[in-house]
DNA sequence: AGCTTTCAACTTTTT
DNA sequence: GTTGAAAGCT
């Protein structure tokens, strides 16, 4: 970031108001990080509030990332002991706290599972007697909306307006029973399950207001209609909060975010104090007008215009390509020019470093193309929001072990760890003991040594089941008892040792190099593991630094919530190449918007109709691509798009022409435009450079 | 009929 | 690069 020293007024005024509510409008680039740490600062100075401790100052964001950035951010201007003690947590982390420490009041045990939606599916599947993913995925979709709209099944089934919607109302309903016997949470529930509990018991919501002095809330137009509740109960009548937030960058209605959060927060909160940032400290004048002028078309909530003294800057370049190889050609051909500074006048672009560039594009697909071309330039580059560490499937086996040791009932849990590896006990016998649990009324687990059962199944099975669950309890004992990365790491390899599992990893894998690269994360995962753990960790500069030590078991707890891991040392100079909707938060020297045509941003869809509300996130959506950029933007049109054998005519994006290149700009002289052109024509002959294409 | 193979198409994503 | 659908094979 390039913010100047001292907080701009706006800033000030959002830092400084602290006797009531208070929303932040913060347009991209506008330092809203910075008023969120600064205001963290400020209300732990004593002359406000005689004793508030940082403990007592809650901010929440969307991600970990977020939140590790934020305490980062805070450690830099109020010192790592402060910093530490700050609870600076995503929605769900502490949805998980709440859950934890006052549950039980609503009926849930203090070691509960979380299922992640690849367990949800599954259950669903079940629930639902279907092998059809794509239905199950339909309704899983469907009970997500709901869950975030506050509805159970039983509401659910009477607002149902069709048939589908009935049916996945009443698996629902088999689903919460589900949930129920397992002693599991979804990631909707990490949210909904703490409104319920705030609601409905007075102490509970006392403790936690009282606990909570000030409130932050980041990405405050993202939060949904259960997360909105959540705010409301956290900070009771005192409503001492900050939502710092951005309705023009709104991007989420797809899953339930609502901008009727921040429509209705001044009508709840008369005393808000509404304060814009309108300063922006990252783009060019240029890429700032054309921003401006795209979101003008979208009917506004509250009045914002982003404007910097960073300069005019260079024009917006407007690409038009043949085809999707020829524009990734294109965006290679331009960044190697950026880069060798033979695109003259481009003031910093020369000798820019990889990770000054970025490739944004509105579909995953869309990235295939340029990782080809960008490996046969052979520039580095990585892409963004591919398939997570957690998503692959060996660590998601381990993961279910780990799911098994913190609660023995977590039957999805308990099904994957069973099978993985495969022990020779097969579906017969556990159909067999399902049957039983769910006729008893039991988990798996607690079934494994019921008396009756043994009477059911034949001794060999019996005995592999029981073993099976001895196992499991004298490991979770020991994952209690053992801290520190060092004993963690030897006994999460003794648990790979007993179970078999790079055996079966390689046995299972087609290919010796697929395996290995399998092994190699299951070592990244227990290595990952083990430093949560804590003790004795060498810091940077080769001090040993002692940090809290925590059980094999409480790290377990944790691993569901936690999606990225620590990012791994090595290329970090490298090209990002991201989905809009992964790039909103981030910020790139130069930037190309890729594809942008007519159906594909604004996206139209074959049976979805197009609503005025679809498109103004669109819109939303091209506005956070633009405002990525802090020198230079390059937008890249096709002229002709693949479809099946035969190739159709692209039309470029309306939000092309909504930018208004051209217009508006500094006037130039003359005199000094032909200079500059002459200038300009020199150095690129100079540069022995071809004409510009 | 049920299986395999091939071919094309492909929203956006965090917890 | 994965998944789903359609065509072809046994």
């Amino acid at each position: 970031m390039n913010a100047p020293a001292t907080l701009n007024p706006a800033q000030m005024a959002a830092v400084q108001h602290l006797s009531g509510p208070c929303l932040v409008l913060a347009g991209a680039g506008s330092g809203k990080t910075r008023v969120i740490t600064h205001k963290i600062a400020r209300l732990l100075e004593r002359t406000h509030d005689a004793d508030l401790r940082p403990e007592q100052i809650a901010a929440i964001t969307f991600t970990n990332k977020a939140a590790a950035e934020m305490r980062e951010r805070a450690k830099a201007l109020i010192g790592a002991r402060a910093a530490n003690k700050l609870v600076i947590a995503t929605f769900h982390a502490l949805g998980v706290r709440l859950l934890r420490e006052d549950g039980s009041v609503l009926g849930l045990k203090e070691q509960f599972s979380i299922l992640d939606s690849d367990d949800v599916l599954s259950i669903l599947r079940d629930a639902g007697a279907t092998t059809d993913a794509k239905l199950a995925r339909s309704w899983q979709w469907t009970i997500s909306l709901w869950k975030n709209q506050g509805l159970n099944s039983a509401q659910a089934e009477a607002a149902a307006q069709n048939d589908d919607e009935r049916i996945a109302a009443r698996i629902m309903a088999r689903y919460e029973e589900r949930l129920a016997a397992y002693q599991a949470v979804d990631f909707d529930d990490l949210i909904s399950l703490p409104v319920k509990l705030l609601a409905e018991h007075d102490a509970v919501r006392a403790k936690w207001q009282d606990t909570f002095r000030h409130v932050l809330v980041d990405e405050y137009q993202d939060t949904n209609a259960q997360q909105y509740d959540l705010l409301k109960l956290l900070v009771g009548e005192r409503a001492m909060f900050t939502a710092v937030g951005d309705d023009d960058q709104s991007i989420y209605g797809w899953r339930g975010a609502t901008l009727d959060n921040l429509k209705r927060l001044p009508q709840d909160f008369p005393q808000l104090k509404v304060i814009p940032l309108e300063q922006n400290y990252r783009s060019t004048s240029a890429i700032l007008r054309a921003a401006n002028n795209v979101i003008a078309g979208n009917p506004k909530l509250f009045e914002k215009k982003l404007w910097s003294d960073l300069g005019e800057g260079e024009p917006i370049k407007l690409v038009e390509c043949d085809g999707e190889e020829h524009e990734a050609e294109r965006a290679v051909a331009r960044i190697q020019a950026l880069r060798g500074g033979m695109a003259s006048g481009v003031e910093g672009a020369a000798g820019a470093k990889w990770s000054d560039f970025a490739i944004l594009y509105r579909a995953n697909h869309q990235a295939r193309i340029f990782e080809k071309a960008l490996r046969k330039a052979n520039i580095p580059y990585k892409v963004s929001g591919g398939q997570s560490f957690f998503d692959k499937a060996e660590i998601k086996d381990l993961c279910a072990w780990m799911r098994l040791l913190v609660n023995q009932d977590d039957d999805p849990a308990f099904l994957r760890a069973i099978t993985t590896p495969k022990r020779g006990i097969g579906h017969t016998t556990l159909g067999k003991l399902g049957e039983f649990a769910s006729k008893w009324k039991v988990s798996l687990f607690e079934a494994l040594f019921a008396e009756s059962l043994a009477a059911q199944l034949q001794g060999k099975a019996i005995g592999s089941l029981q073993e099976f669950g001895r196992y499991v309890s004298d490991l979770e004992h020991r994952a209690r008892h053992t801290t520190g990365a060092e004993d963690a790491k030897v006994l999460l390899l003794d648990w790979l040792k007993d179970i078999g599992y790079e055996q079966h990893l390689y046995e299972g894998e087609e290919s010796e190099k697929l395996a290995a690269s399998r092994w190699t994360n299951v070592m990244d995962f227990i290595d990952w593991i083990a430093k949560r753990c804590g003790g004795e960790i060498d810091a940077t500069g080769g001090m040993t630094v002692e940090t809290q030590r925590k059980s094999v078991l409480e790290v377990a707890q944790t691993i569901s919530l936690i999606t990225s891991l620590a990012e791994r040392g090595g290329d970090t100079d490298v090209l990002t190449l991201s989905t809009l909707h992964a790039a909103k938060g981030l910020e790139w020297p130069h930037v190309i918007l890729a594809g942008v045509n007519e159906g594909l941003l604004p996206f139209k869809s074959e049976d979805e109709e197009m609503t005025a509300q679809r498109l103004e996130e669109e819109r939303r959506l091209m506005y956070v691509g633009i405002t990525r950029a802090r020198l230079t933007l390059a937008v890249s049109v096709l002229r002709r798009r693949k479809k099946g054998r035969d190739t159709v005519q692209g039309i470029p994006s309306r939000f092309i022409g909504e930018m208004k290149l051209g217009e508006g700009g500094p006037k130039e002289d003359p005199r000094e435009k032909l200079k500059r052109l002459r200038e300009e024509f020199a150095a690129k002959a100079k540069a022995g450079a071809p004409a510009a294409g």
